[in-house]
This record gives C-alpha cells, sequence and structure tokens, in this order.
DNA sequence: CTGAAAGCGCTTACAG
DNA sequence: CTGAAAGCGCTTACAG
C-alpha cells in the first residue's frame, strides 16, 4: 500500500492559484470582495483537487447516505434495515431521492463527499465510471443493493437470490401438479427479474415442461402492469393454471384479472408472488409468495459499507440473501 | 432578544474544571494519559455545558433528523415528503427508528446536538421537558408530525384535518341513505383517531342520527384490527350497513370479515377507508377512503424546521393540511 | 481586490 | 499525569 497522500486543504489550493489562503477562504465563503477572475480560477481548483473542509472530515460522526428512487415500500424495507444496522454501531443514514439517472452527474459524487459521508448505499443503479473515480478518490466505499450488473467486481453489491427464488417458486407449482404456468411482471431490463425468470425457466427446464414463448409477459412490477398482463395471459387458449409473479403487486393485480373473469383463485388458478411485502397476507386469498428478506439486505449493505470505510478487505464483492417461499392461499393443486 | 451566549468552547471547560485546554482535548479524544479522577471532573463538565465540538457546527452541510417508529407504508410517506423538500434547499435527512417510549432519554437530545443536526422532527411522539430543554438550550428545533398533545404550544406540529376528515368521511355515507354506520379502528389513545371518531360523532349528530355505543370499536389501526372489529360490529343485530374505518389497513380487514360472513362489499356494507395509501386501489372493491396528504406533511414539516432553525417566528404553532374523500368502489347507495 | 497578520478552536509531541 | 508551546486549518478585520 502506497501512503496516504495528504488531503487537500486550502493552502494547496493556494500555491496553485499563485494567491493567499485567505483569498481561497473567501472564495470558499462566498464573500463578493474576490475579482471574477481569481474566484472562478479558485473554484475550479477547488473541484480538480476535491477539495473538503477539514471540518466535514469529523471523526465522531458517521454518516452514510442511502440512495433509493423513491420511498416505496420495498425501498421502506430497505432502508430501515439499515437505520437499524446504523443504530447498532452509532452510524446515522442519511436518504436522498434520486433525480435523473445515474444520480445526476459528478456533482452527485462531490456531493456526497463535501458532504462528509463515509460510504454510499444505492438501490438498482451502478454509479458511473467518472461518478466512482471521484468516490474513490476520496475512499468513499459504494454498496449496491439490488445490482442490475454484476461484471464490475469493484463495486460491492447485495441482493436477494433471485434466481433460486424463481425456481423454488415455479417448482412448487409444478409440485401442485400445473404445467401451464406462466410467468408475469418484472421488467426485462431488470436484472433482478431477469434472474427470476431464468429460474423459472430452469424449473421449467427440469420438469421436462416446456415454455410458451407467450406465456412469459414482463411489463413491469405494478398493480396495473399485473392487470394488464395477467388479462393478456388469461385470454390466451389454452389459458394457464397458475402464474408465477414477479412482484406481489403483480399477484395481486393477477387477482384481479382473474376474478373480472369469473375465475376463482386459487381453485382456477394458481398464483405465487414475490416479496412477501405487507399486502401479501391482507389480500384474499392470502398470497402465497417469495419472501424477500429487504430488511437483512439492507443490514448487510450498511454493514458492508462500514467495513469498506474502514479499510477493511470483503470476501465476497456480491453477496446474496436467502429468499423463502411462504405458502398461503392463492396456491393449489391443479 | 438577548445577546446569544457565546457557544461552550474547549477553553470554557478548562477554566472550569481547572486544568488545561490539552488535558480537555484529551478527555475529550480518549487518550489515556490522564488521570480518572480528572477525566470523570472533565466529563461531567462536558456535559453540564452541553459541550459540542466546533467541527460539529459546520455551516456548509445542513442535516435535520427525523424520528419514525418504524419504515410502514405511513412513515415512508412523511419520510418521502420530508427528502424531497430537503433536495430542495439542499438539505439533508437522516432517520432515526425510535427505541423506547420518548426516544431513550436525555441522551437522545444530546446525541442529536452533538451529531450536528439543524432540527428534529419526531411522528406521533412528543419530546420530554427534559429533552426540550436541551435541544432548546443548543436552539434545535423540534416539528412533530401527526402530535398527541397539542396543549404545549411551544412545540410546533403538523397533520392532517382528522377531525374534518372523519366528518367527510361520514357524511358521505349519510349522503348515501345509511344510517347504522359504525367506527371502526384506531386507538382511544391516538389523537388522530380521537379526532376522527368526534369527526364522526359530529356528522351523527348533525344528521340527526344516534351514535349506539356498540357500533364504535377501536381497537388499533392494522389489519388484523380491522378483521377482528369488523367481524364483532357485523355480528351485531341489528348490524351496521356500512363502516368507517380509521385506516386503509382496517378498511381492508373489514372487506375481508364483511365475504367471510358472505357478504357482498358494497351491495350489502359501505366501507370508507382513512389513509388512501398504495393498497386502497389495489383492492376488491377499491376503496373509497379520505387521502391523507403524508407528503405534504414531510414537506410542511421540513419547511418548518428549516424556518424556526433560521430564527424565523411561525405564523402557528399548529397546522392542519387538509384530507380529501376519494369516491372509489367500496361504498353504495344504501 | 488582495494578502499579512492576528486570532480561534483544536491537537499533539514533548519536557517536566 | 499535566500543561506550555508549536502547529494546523481556517476566518476575518483591516491596511494597502
Amino acid at each position: 500500500m502506497s501512503a496516504r497522500p495528504r488531503r487537500t486543504t486550502l493552502s494547496t489550493i493556494a500555491a496553485s492559484a499563485g494567491v493567499s489562503v485567505a483569498t481561497v477562504s473567501k472564495v470558499l465563503n462566498g464573500r463578493s470582495d474576490v475579482a471574477p477572475a481569481t474566484r472562478s480560477l479558485v473554484r475550479s481548483l477547488l473541484e480538480q483537487h476535491d477539495y473538503v473542509p477539514s471540518s466535514a472530515r469529523r471523526t465522531g460522526d458517521t454518516t452514510i447516505e442511502i440512495q433509493v428512487d423513491g420511498m416505496c415500500a420495498y425501498a421502506a424495507g430497505i432502508v430501515g434495515g439499515t437505520v437499524e444496522a446504523g443504530a447498532d454501531s452509532g452510524v446515522s443514514v442519511a436518504i436522498a431521492i434520486k433525480k435523473g439517472p445515474a444520480g445526476g452527474g459528478t456533482a452527485w459524487a462531490r456531493d456526497l463527499v463535501s458532504a462528509g459521508r463515509q460510504a454510499v448505499i444505492t438501490i438498482a443503479e451502478h454509479p458511473t465510471p467518472a461518478q466512482l473515480a471521484i468516490l474513490s478518490r476520496a475512499r468513499l466505499p459504494v454498496v449496491v443493493i439490488d445490482p442490475l450488473d454484476l461484471s464490475d467486481t469493484s463495486v460491492s453489491s447485495v441482493g436477494p437470490t433471485n434466481f433460486t427464488g424463481g425456481l423454488i417458486a415455479t417448482r412448487h407449482l409444478l409440485a401442485l401438479g400445473h404445467s401451464r404456468i406462466a410467468y408475469l411482471g418484472g421488467l426485462a431490463t431488470a436484472l433482478s427479474s431477469q434472474a427470476r425468470l431464468h429460474g423459472y425457466r430452469a424449473a421449467m427446464e427440469d420438469a421436462g415442461v416446456p415454455v410458451l414463448p407467450d406465456y412469459v409477459r414482463t411489463p413491469g412490477f405494478c398493480y396495473a402492469h399485473g392487470v394488464e398482463g395477467a388479462g393478456v395471459l388469461l385470454d390466451l387458449r389454452p389459458a394457464p393454471t397458475a402464474i408465477f409473479a414477479a412482484s406481489d403487486e403483480c399477484a395481486v393485480g393477477a387477482i384481479h384479472a382473474a376474478k373480472a373473469r369469473g375465475l376463482r383463485v386459487p381453485e382456477d388458478l394458481s398464483i405465487v408472488g414475490f416479496d412477501d411485502s405487507e399486502i401479501a397476507s391482507m389480500t384474499s386469498p392470502k398470497l402465497t409468495t417469495m419472501h424477500q428478506p429487504l430488511r437483512e439486505m439492507g443490514i448487510v449493505a450498511l454493514r458492508t459499507a462500514l467495513r469498506l470505510a474502514a479499510g477493511e478487505r470483503i470476501e465476497s464483492a456480491h453477496v446474496e440473501l436467502a429468499t423463502e417461499l411462504v405458502i398461503r392461499e392463492s396456491s393449489l393443486t391443479a
């Protein structure tokens, strides 16, 4: 390991700008008595050197940042886990809601550094190489939850066992005697649903049951996607007798679509969801679903982030936590 | 306004302890070369003076803290609002999950101060007088969302129009021709559900319809409470033809209890919920419910907190944001 | 506009 | 153990 380079201070900047420390300080504090040319020179130097005020580098208070897409139930579960794990180690968790794609350019990474964060956790989104460069120079580790891409092993990630989950859910339906089993929901672009879909395919193949191309629909994860997608599936001839849905919301939508066609769940149609969210036990019939360990994923992500921040080495760049089949009322013998 | 007393610094502490600044600094940094007696003396002085290291008082990064009970959908909605409003003003939001009652004694307040927070938002829980004293000495404003007690006007609070919401929901059922209307859910101890209940009573009284004591049940806000409470109500003779539930979860539970008794919703039983949470449009029938502006409550709470932190005066210690009736499928003419 | 100088809060190597 | 002294990162009133 090479020696840690000294952090950039005001005097570093002053020296390279050829001005006094006082002037740099004024720029930093937004004083008006600085020539525009001097100001912009100093500003760009400050950026180039990733300047972080020493007061932001305090020792006592550790804060990690978690970036979510919005406060849906899924994100809430994960956030809850990180907060819980943080409280155990006296670490605060700051939440941010992502704006555009890739969290808003390199300014995003720079802001994190100057806000004094010790690590960043993002959900289902990878920082860009430019962002990673800034974060790594600042020694700010990143952990991605539910990663879209596992090829870059320099970024740690945590996810559920999507493939195995899809496999187990489908095997459950096969074991009940179903063979006309459809896959519903998820996005073709989301790694998580791709993996669930491949788990489904693997189980079908194992059982020697062919997968009809029409039996796979990936409109999205929401309730409305479930209603729409299940509608299309149920209007096929022959119609499936069972649906494995990539999310509970989709599964609930499928129940709705089934009832709208006069089908009874589970007597005429078995449905297995994915998530085991709160709604899973509030529907009628209650959902059979794959439990996804959201809270635990948050806990592991936070602990990993903390270990990385402390300079520890991580055993595995990607960790998967077990999903588990919860049998309720929406699945029945064919 | 009296002059702002100077903040406690190491030299304040050193002077009152009769030691040097260096020694105080050592205690602060947990060095071992300090006599135990000196250490404990300095420690207690540090506590007494609410010492906050100057590095925690940085100017650039503003962080407010929001305390939630757990990451349920209700809290998630509010948190989402605060994060959104914070992002607009470059303010970070740190989340904490409450432990015991009153957030864990005075240590809680002290930790907030030394973590450098600029304000605190809590949900449905008031700081104790001892906690308030510490927070006010540190000039750390508190905003309570969904307050349990409005008597202390020194604490700002934000909530939904619970009373009016209960009134409007009940009037809706009255207007549909119902008179055997029951109230279900909420806790007798929660101000929010008390207010909803009184809105219900006011509407009934206005319409000249008596409220039967048996028709009011307050087992709690959850799905299971709804199933249980609605079961009791529906087994009464005469049974109610309509139920106003204090939460969507209760309302969904009531649908379940009704179906279990062979009753059709809304043909045999009308149900109005409260919250307009995600599940409201995922049930069958879809819920007629009072929309609660969670996101907006979060936004207003954060803005209020920021204004207080900036030393501005607030017009009203308590603000209520409008709830709104959303008519879907679970309510029908009697 | 600019910067030398004084000053603040804090830390640390070191002499006692 | 203790503290005088040097030093660090930063800010600010003020002279030019």
